[in-house]
DNA sequence: GCCGATTATATGCGTTCGCATGTAACTAAC
DNA sequence: GTTAGTTACATGCGAACGCATATAATCGGC
């Protein structure tokens, strides 16, 4: 079923093999993100915004508190000048609102506006439509779960890695 | 074998449902894509390449025949012009070589030089190592196996998929 | 309470990007 | 052959980016 070599083949596989196994599995993974991301943007869904812009509504939307820029920034792949400036962009546009952080005049608390708001959710429904249009078109309900697993795996930070030889 | 729900379940599982798990298996894959490529990105291997001027050079380094910048564009997540000026530089630096297409002299030609292809491979060499690391840290042999497998299969054009309402 | 280290964000500057458009070559219908 | 349409790539231009660095506030010894 999978693309696993036939049992009985080397018990402890080379490292070089799981080397090509784990290459050749990020290489399909970058173009997956590739073919998925040049799809979603030539989607006509986005209303002015691009995708970062959406990137930063949305998480935002997840949150109650107000967020610093730090923290958008775990999320967003940007720099810090450059998540700095798209927010501003983003607060000139009356989609984020920014006020002090009483308990530490260094940083910002951002947060969406009514508008903003509204946008990412009018934004957000289009596109999850098409995100789910693509995504159930290729996989089933057990391998979008696996695709989940999957990524939750890969997202883990160095510490709190499943240690392997002790 | 299809993408049924299993059988006895809700015989139509809810639309709403099956959204859901494709959003959230997206949202999963976008953040391990960003945790990967930020990982990597902070790897001292580039050697004065940016990863958009590696993967062109990793591109072309698979191809025996040499690219058009047409093909080049479907591997890499840019526009047109965006990658025609990609190109020029890593023509600029010795790199790359273009030369005419005698068959049409719209096109041209794109094939490694030799000093690309050896910094191709120096590079190729260190990122490719970081890449297992990071990966056969986190996945199982399987698991990565599984990873590529799904990724092939979100890759696919809309054309070709495996149809389900007939 | 003072001072070096760190953290949070902003800004200057040169580079790179995407959009719109231009130019040239191929294709095909007549 | 002429011409309308398409394909391949390049270029002008304003917007956005990353790097280095600045600014300002907090934190940790002492």
């Amino acid at each position: 079923m999978t693309t696993a070599p036939v049992a009985g083949t080397a018990p402890r596989a080379s490292s070089r093999g799981r080397t090509r196994l784990a290459n050749d599995a990020w290489e399909a993974a970058l173009g997956a993100h590739t073919a998925l991301m040049r799809r979603f943007t030539e989607d006509d869904v986005w209303d002015g915004l691009s995708m970062r812009d959406y990137d930063v509504l949305y998480t935002l939307s997840k949150c109650d508190a107000p967020q610093r820029l730090s923290d958008l920034g775990r999320h967003v792949m940007l720099s810090q000048p450059g998540l700095s400036r798209l927010v501003d962009r983003l607060v000139e546009r009356g989609l984020v609102g920014r006020c002090a952080d009483p308990t530490d005049a260094r940083a910002a608390h951002l947060s969406l506006t009514d508008e903003g708001r509204a946008l990412q959710r009018r934004v957000g429904r289009a596109h999850g439509a098409s995100v789910a249009a693509a995504l159930t078109a290729r996989l089933s309900d057990e391998e979008l779960a696996l695709l989940e697993s999957l990524s939750r795996k890969l997202s883990l930070p160095d510490d709190d890695l499943p240690e392997e030889t002790p």
